[in-house]
DNA sequence: GCCAACGTTGGC
DNA sequence: GCCAACGTTGGC
């Protein structure tokens, strides 16, 4: 099993929208990163975990453990003119945007990205990375096991 | 709202 | 295929 950190602003989608939703699912679609496009085709696997993480907001930080629900398909955003998503360049017979659903399975406590800074354990943790900008990236089973076992 | 870091675009 | 300009991200 591979595990992700999924940044969500929370205006847009927080945790509990997700557990509001039927079947506490949403499709992660509007991605428009090649690289975080590559994770969801090609590494993402259904059943992956998923720290559910509030970005751009007064608490930024890990706000709730969810998992992949579905593997990747043509992200329909791309598709609609009526969409901020939508990528006239993109096709259905050659789609370059792919989303996941995306189930929440429980809120957890805030975990601060400034708590998480302040680890250690956690100091090669891809979303850490100075410069950073990627809105999933994965983390590794012993960071898994860190912030599951310790943070939440 | 600032601004550093980074990805993308497009002229050449 | 270079690279400057531009837009976006996201913590602060």
């Amino acid at each position: 099993m591979h595990a992700w950190l999924m940044k969500s602003e929370p205006d847009e989608c927080a945790i509990d929208d997700v557990l509001a939703a039927p079947k506490h699912r949403t499709p992660w679609s509007g991605v428009r990163n090649y690289q975080a496009r590559n994770f969801m085709r090609d590494t993402m696997r259904v059943g992956d975990g998923v720290l559910f993480y509030h970005s751009s907001c007064a608490e930024p930080g890990i706000a709730g453990l969810a998992e992949i629900a579905t593997a990747a398909y043509p992200d329909p955003t791309q598709f609609d003119g009526q969409s901020p998503y939508y990528d006239p360049k993109s096709t259905p017979s050659a789609p370059r945007w792919f989303c996941v659903d995306v189930r929440a399975l429980r809120k957890t406590r805030l975990v601060p990205v400034s708590e998480l800074r302040a680890h250690p354990s956690l100091a090669k943790l891809w979303t850490l990375r100075p410069g950073n900008r990627l809105s999933i990236t994965p983390v590794s089973a012993t960071e898994w096991k860190f912030i599951c076992g310790k943070l939440l």
